[in-house]
DNA sequence: AATGAATGAGGTTTCATTCAT
DNA sequence: TATGAATGAAACCTCATTCAT
């Protein structure tokens, strides 16, 4: 069995992740991605044992670049807020080069079953690593807040990236940042600096800099000083 | 003869939502969805003309119950992080109870073309308002940071809430979650409070209130001044 | 069991012609004809056994009104022409006061199979006896040319009063009808007058008088005198 | 790879052809000619849209081999007997060949609807156009009586022979001619030579050359000078 | 090894027929 | 007895997968 080369096999998945990306796993037929690669179906099958073979070696591809990506922006041990910043814009650069990329991730997140779990941990792993670790370096540092705890800041960290990318490639999520952000959604630097200011505080105001209320108050009563 | 009583009509919608939730639109069957609601496909297609209208009718039901649930909750005229509080109790409260509605919501986000955009309108549009229009007056009423847009501050708080019901019930999601916050992440107490905590810096401090830098300055001095 | 008043009988078989003749006995729904007939289904089912039970009635009740007409003007023993003339007339008349029952009669000449035969010799056998009779007896008279079986006489004036009928009311025969003569299709009074002129001269003239040829001669030859 | 070849599109053409022609458009399943043409419902679906085009595909079959001979036939420049006998030779012949050609042909006319004009006018134009211009030619050069429209003219002499075929090929036109004329239905040489009896004398006495009668007699009057 | 025509299971949808009310 | 909601077989059509060429 010939070996495809690197080039023809990234050829077929791009055909495979803007198919998937575009009409979902069911929507996409595996003869339309076969045309849209060149080839025929039996190459498909060839290589893949099934459709969903397929998707997974697609969904593999697609993330293997957004890892690459997030390898790079998380690498520099930059300060906390430029550390963001750095993830900000390469995810946006990212959005904007390989939206079907990101709307597969998205795709992604819909699946259900032991799978789900499976996939979560190779794809969220690396940045859940990452970013717990920085937290925790950072709050060592003392570069951030000390009152809450790295796994969940990290968790809401991700929690807004991963809203970010959505709402820069998928249809539902780009109408729905236009009804909270009008035009301003298409701003990348607006998003970028409106985005940090939310962060930076975030991450950086201890909850006693604002009242000196006791540990075990009822999160309610945290209200009354505001 | 009396046509389908209420209840019976919601069992077959919650087998839609249950299935279109788990599977997704075309991944769904008729067949199936008629099994598990106990009745016959020529009941579905006896008060729903195709597959579609169905699934537009579960969506409705659906969004339904999580609209009358956040009409509740954000009537309150609380001050900010009890709002907050109330609002991220009531959506853990609905995910714990119809945590399908959920899945199926999330389906929604990745439907594409002309009909995201509508669908979006119809779906956020309630939130996008309310939260806005709260978050514009709490800073008016200066409860809030005044340094940011009110349109993107509503965005991101959005999108944490979003994300704290898909992690709830999405399996990928809840993966994900139990990933960055291990056996935590089911303790709801835990995540209000530490999603409050969040929420409350992002809120209130204002950059102005932490460094006066200029717009040159990098980011990370930011945090030295803390 | 009560049995139908006859005017509730025809309500509903009415209603079955109606769509009979406009959708065939596939396109036909019972439902349908029920709504039409205003009654249920469920009566349909209780005065017919099934669908081609009901459509069989359909039938003869459709032909019973045509025999009835052709009971009536091929009653009077006029002359040729006349006789010719008044169930051209008739037929006509009825075409444009049933048009669906003679739709019907059409749908009725596409059943096959051993069916065909029985229908057949239950719908034509009245006109075939009265037309093969009257024809015998005008050759008998004097009054028509004796060269022809008269049999086969009947046959090709029975066909073309079917193909007149069937040129009135079916969509397809109307429009072959105005491709071949126009707006004069509409015309009854024309359409009779030239059928006619066509009729007398194939009713009265005899080969003998246009040319004195063998009986064993070749049909082709026959042509050599026009 | 080697698409369907001419014989295996025909072959599968003709099961479609027998298919409605024996059941009608909506009477035929596409499964049940698939496995009459040896082949499974996707080559179907692979060469024609959909059960629509498949049928008009087989009407275009059916009619391009009963336009064919018409062409053959008409081509003559005979003498109008021969002329009508060769066309009756020719669709005798056809209809033993192909009965259900002649079958499905019987089938369209029962079509409604827009679609039965456009299919009246491709079908019935041709021979209507071809015997109209023969018919006028005739009556030019005296050949043919002049006291007829010649456009009715052919228009009767389509309609006989249209039945003609239908009563070689449909089971309930068969048993109707079975029922006019006994065995001798099935005599092809004397139905020729009496359908040329009558031809022969409609289409050349005229009504002057019987009698000179008043608007007002009565027909039979006509008869009686012969 | 590559092709793409062929297969046929399975999905959506309709509608004749039944039967509880 | 009359109703019409419910049933489910069967129709159309698609597409993942196979395999002859």
């Amino acid at each position: 069995m010939k070996k495809l080369t690197d080039d023809q096999r990234a050829e077929i998945l791009e055909a495979g992740i803007d198919a998937f990306a575009q009409r979902g796993f069911h929507g996409a037929s595996m003869q339309e991605i076969a045309r849209a690669a060149g080839i025929s179906v039996g190459v498909l099958y060839k290589y893949y044992a099934d459709k969903e073979d397929f998707f997974n070696a697609c969904l593999g591809h697609s993330l293997q670049s957004l890892e690459a990506l997030l390898q790079t922006v998380t690498a520099r041990e930059d300060k906390l807020l430029q550390y963001a910043a750095g993830i900000i814009r390469g995810l946006q650069a990212f959005s904007r080069a390989h939206p079907n990329h990101i709307r597969l991730y998205h795709q992604l997140t819909a699946s259900s079953g032991p799978a789900a779990r499976r996939l979560a941990e190779e794809v969220e792993g690396l940045t859940a690593r990452l970013y717990t670790a920085y937290i925790a370096r950072a709050q060592a540092a003392g570069d951030l807040r000390r009152d809450m705890d790295p796994r969940f800041f990290a968790f809401f960290f991700d929690n807004l990236l991963m809203m970010l990318q959505f709402s820069h490639c998928c249809d539902y999520y780009r109408a729905r940042f236009a009804l909270y952000c009008g035009a301003d959604a298409g701003d990348d630097a607006l998003v970028e600096t409106e985005l940090l200011k939310f962060l930076e505080s975030a991450f950086t105001l201890e909850r006693a800099a604002i009242s000196h209320r006791e540990e075990g108050e009822k999160p309610h009563d945290v209200c009354d000083c505001l």
